[in-house]
DNA sequence: TCACGTGTTATATTATACATATAACAGTAC
DNA sequence: GTACTGTTATATGTATAATATAACACGTGA
């Protein structure tokens, strides 16, 4: 799994590095039952520290991607039903679709916008 | 327009003005030619700083939701063709697609929860 | 037992962002 | 001139981000 850190981004670096490991889920990149670098190999890969790294892997465990696991380190394990999770993605869509609405666009524009992205995940 | 401010969320107050006024636009609560209360105005209403006021109004302006007039101050102009704020859209939706994909939600549920939201625009 | 690799925790430092406060400036309207 | 706009400057306190060094508890395997 290659991670991709931009140092110019505005975006934190363990907030990228959350989203690059769900995106690996997502498209199968990374399954079930699989281990993460360990924090120290993966600070090293890309070059950051380990508290980073670290802070990443607990928000995983936090929202339900990842479990630990003392003899392997962090365990890729999704919790489907996380409730919060799905009520915090509603909430998150929201402020998206108030953007679209505003740029004029239509419930078919934004179908096809879906559709297009879920083509990557199979 | 009534702004509701959440000083115990972790969203920043700016933040949060923004994604307001940007939901009221998209709600047909703020309409294009309308003029938004002044900076101080708005600081005074919800109980904060005038600067703070001022930071999502600037914002607003860079992504082409108002415009500044001189004498009546932020006037709602939506730029419907900004490009940056779409290529920025898609981006954003991608994350929380990827997101959606781990929770096992389908395009179906997608569309359903797009249609839903729409509704509450028209 | 002992060395090694896990995540975890503690403490400290530097840099940046958020929110506040006070003050002044440059236009526009009456 | 007075009053209202947004804008800019400077400063302060708080919080977060990222770094660094160090130590700890647990499990594995030689």
């Amino acid at each position: 799994m290659l991670i991709k850190i931009d140092f110019s981004s505005d975006e934190a670096i363990y907030q990228q590095l959350c989203n690059q490991i769900i995106l690996g889920i997502a498209t199968a990149d990374l399954e079930e039952g699989q281990a993460l670098p360990s924090v120290r190999q993966m600070a090293d890969d890309i070059g950051i520290n380990m508290h980073t790294v670290n802070k990443a892997y607990s928000i995983l465990r936090q929202e339900g991607f990842v479990k630990m696991d003392r003899r392997r380190g962090a365990i890729i394990s999704v919790d489907v039903d996380a409730l919060r999770a799905r009520a915090q993605l509603e909430k998150d869509l929201r402020k998206l679709l108030a953007q679209a609405r505003c740029r004029n666009m239509t419930r078919m524009e934004l179908h096809r916008m879906v559709d297009s992205i879920y083509d990557d995940y199979e």
